[in-house]
DNA sequence: CCATACTAGCGAAACCTTTCGCTAAGTCAA
DNA sequence: TTGACTTAGCGAAAGGTTTCGCTAGTATGG
């Protein structure tokens, strides 16, 4: 009874959730297709889609009803990691860090943040 | 005119030939599916597909023809990155970083070869 | 209370990926 | 050359996501 991959439109919406939690449908809308035309039954539909799917919790006391985020950020985030190491890294999750760190620019406090964890797990053996 | 990102089995398919360069349809499919009971014309389909997008080569001058990646796999994967860090962690390159680090679990050899990337990078500024 | 605007729900269309069935073409041993 | 077998090509089905149109319900200002 896992709960699946969230798709990229689920994504979106679960992105606003995670920064504002309990918003409504038409805020998430406002948020997601910021100046693209789509129709905002459209996110309402994948509103429902997702409540099926149980990536979201709907409060339906209040009205309009409001939405929250069923997965953590951190979570999603995980399991979205581990799927791609598996799938395009042969599972090294070392592999993916040397990719991203090199291709992004991070900066010296970033860089100090991630030595600084390198030490700990160091520690850990 | 970009390359459309590879979908799940696409990348299947070019696991299988970043890894054996020149396999025939009968190869890739057995490495792709290697014990399940999947038709093979749908692995001979899908690289029909992947020929149209770009993401493979056809050599049709032996037979049984033979098929090589047009995408690097350090290319694929940097695209990959990105659009994950763009997708779930806002951007930040770091963040993905960190998540990947401490979730999976990276050898001595890992840690100190990114040690080293990392010094790399530092001195870059 | 009524008109208007917004919210909610649903089926189906549109679109993409993956799968397969069917047929044609090519290969090879006898 | 023929029969058996493998490869190649294609349309369409199957399955999933995203989009929309339409309808009904709900709130609100006048």
């Amino acid at each position: 009874m896992s709960i699946s991959e969230p798709t990229d439109v689920e994504l979106k919406i679960l992105r606003v959730l995670w920064q504002q939690p309990g918003a409504t449908a038409r805020q998430i809308h406002n948020a997601v297709h910021a100046n693209q035309d789509k129709n905002y039954s459209t996110t309402v539909k994948m509103l429902s889609v997702m409540l099926d799917k149980g990536l979201v919790h709907r409060n339906d006391s209040v009205r309009p009803q409001t939405f929250t985020a069923a997965v953590t950020r951190r979570k999603t985030q995980k399991s979205l990691v581990s799927k791609l190491v598996e799938r395009a890294f042969d599972g090294s999750a070392s592999s993916l860090v040397m990719q991203a760190l090199s291709s992004g620019k991070p900066s010296k406090e970033d860089l100090q943040e991630i030595r600084d964890l390198i030490e700990k797990l160091e520690q850990r053996e």
